[in-house]
RNA sequence: GGCCCUAUCGUCUAUCGGUUAGGACGUCAGGUUUUCAUCCUGAAAAGCGGGGUUCGACUCCCCGUAGGGCUACCA
């Protein structure tokens, strides 16, 4: 038997914005293509038209560009539009509608699928009286009692019909091995004649995505554990269909702390809203990737490059149970990934992701901004940093002019107000001699002002800070001082001693 | 209600019958420090319950319990 290559997909719906879970979702199928060297490929299913959102597909394949999760095949964005790549195409189900028309009446055709025509009101009243009778709800092949003049004549009367699928309740059971929980057993007696077609022409998620995986040969179903339940309808069609199933995995779902499918209203799900607050996206990918699976065999590595999770990923080391999403444990991978980054690159994410357009930073006078500037505060934040769009927050004082602050938080509380304001003239006479080169190094910027401290440091640093930044807590002063720059240092200071005279 | 899945510190997890049950986040304490953050050190913190199987169960099986998912002409 040949070896069979690896093909998987992502199969996403274009109703909203994308969801992490979908973002962890199409993380596991890449990860698993590129380990095994397959395909990994994107469809878009589009066959619920009330939901549909427009730009939704558009937006969904540029958040896969921005993970690094790019597609191989199928639906691609290179950020500016979406192209199709790809022999199996089209890769959106809204223009294979023939096909799946054609593969329902095939069924119809042979018996293994037949026309419904029962209405909304009828399906409910059954649903209740089977809750009831507490009995498993399913349909009760009212229509396949039709016989077939009447089903000719309404047919012909284009009657507003559904294609169902026509389950044997006496067949044996069906059993598959799920590739992550191993073997999972239904019998046939719980399971629905399936709507296969709907009543607009449009396909079910059913039909569709069992076709297309057989047309387009996908190897391996690796999708959300919601889709557990409903394996076994798939596994019918493709019997139905003399088709061979590919493989299926069902990783565990993403839980709100509270508990609960991970869902909006506790927070921000979607991978739009984590790029907005400033997570990178190779800090997310690393959390993704470890919400679920880890490389096993007593390894302790945390951080993981994509390259690293390729090759030790493994579908046999993910989890069964849910894993709740904790936000703190993402803000802590986010910092170790910033403070990994070149000042060149942090500046650059900055930049591209909008973060130095805040009005702090935006309205800040000319000579508290600019490439050279922002560099240097990111020099002194960026080890303080868990989140991009903090920049600045803590210390705004780097981009204000005037500084407002009392008096007497210039004096140290092992201080005084006199040795505090003699301190600080000393500060002003030592800034002053010291030549404009050393202000641009901030060792020797350290170097001087150190010296001139005495055995207690607060009496002389604590003012100096304070001056500089009219705040209470901030980075040492040496840094604020190499960030601020000569004149705007001496102007600081020389205000402190106007306040405290 | 029915069907299915799951179960180790608060959270993410290691352990694949024999361990002082390990790591990480978070928390707390201490150290460094002019302040805050970083950083360093340390601490507290877990096998849901009950039966089996076995010389021996966190680990295998069964029954409970709890949590979750599905139960649409949504995916």
């Amino acid at each position: 038997m040949p070896a069979l290559s690896v093909r998987v997909r992502l199969a996403p719906s274009p109703t909203g914005y994308m969801h992490v879970g979908t973002a962890r979702t199409a993380l596991y199928n890449y990860l698993f293509a590129k380990k095994e060297q397959g395909t990994f490929l994107v469809r878009i299913e589009d066959t619920d038209r009330e939901r549909l959102v427009h730009d939704a597909e558009e937006r969904l394949l540029k958040n896969l560009l921005d993970l690094h999760i790019q597609p191989d095949e199928g639906r691609v964005s290179n950020g500016k539009h979406v192209s199709e790549v790809g022999e199996y195409g089209p890769y959106i189900q809204s223009e294979r509608l023939a096909i799946y028309r054609k593969h329902a009446d095939d069924l119809v055709t042979e018996g293994q699928a037949y026309p419904c025509f029962c209405t909304a009101e009828r399906l409910d009243a059954l649903r209740k009286e089977q809750q009831v009778n507490k009995q498993a709800p399913k349909y009760d092949k009212h229509c396949l009692a039709l016989s077939s003049e009447e089903v000719g004549e309404r047919l012909k009367n284009k009657e507003s019909h559904v294609i169902r699928l026509n389950v044997d309740p006496q067949a044996e059971d069906i059993i598959f091995d799920d590739l992550i929980r191993g073997e999972v057993r239904f019998q046939s007696k719980d399971i629905d004649d399936q709507v296969l077609m709907k009543s607009d022409g449009f396909p079910t998620y059913h039909l569709a995505s069992v076709v297309d995986d057989h047309l387009m040969a996908i190897s391996h179903v690796i999708r959300g554990e919601e889709w557990l339940p409903s394996t076994p309808k798939h596994i019918l069609l493709y019997q139905a269909f003399d088709w061979q199933p590919p493989a299926f995995a069902h990783i565990p779902l993403l839980l709100n702390p509270g508990g609960g499918k991970l869902s909006k209203r506790q927070g921000d799900v979607a991978v739009d809203d984590f790029l907005r607050d400033g997570y990178l996206p190779e800090a997310l990918i690393n959390f993704l990737a470890l919400l679920g699976w880890n490389p096993g065999a007593g390894s302790t590595q945390e951080i993981f490059t994509m390259d690293e999770l390729v090759a030790q990923f493994d579908l046999a080391q993910v989890h069964k149970a849910g894993a709740v999403f904790d936000v703190k444990k993402l803000d802590w991978m986010n910092g170790e990934y910033i403070k990994k980054l070149s000042l060149d690159d942090l500046y650059m994410r900055l930049q591209q992701g909008s973060f130095l357009d805040k009005p702090l930073i935006a309205e800040a006078p000319q000579d508290l901004q600019g490439e050279i500037y922002i560099k240097k505060v990111l020099a002194v934040e960026q080890e303080r940093l868990t989140r991009l769009d903090q920049v600045g927050e803590e210390n705004p004082f780097f981009f204000t002019a005037t500084l407002e602050y009392p008096a007497e938080r210039l004096v140290w509380k092992k201080s005084s107000p006199e040795e505090s304001l003699s301190e600080l003239k000393r500060v002003l006479e030592l800034a002053h001699s010291l030549p404009e080169g050393e202000w641009e190094h901030l060792e020797s910027l350290e170097q001087a002002f150190l010296g001139a401290a005495g055995d207690d440091k607060g009496v002389f640093l604590w003012p100096l800070r304070v001056a500089l930044t009219g705040a209470e807590r901030s980075p040492s002063p040496f840094q604020v001082a190499w960030v601020l720059g000569r004149s705007n240092s001496l102007a600081r200071l020389e205000q402190a001693i106007k306040r405290l005279s």
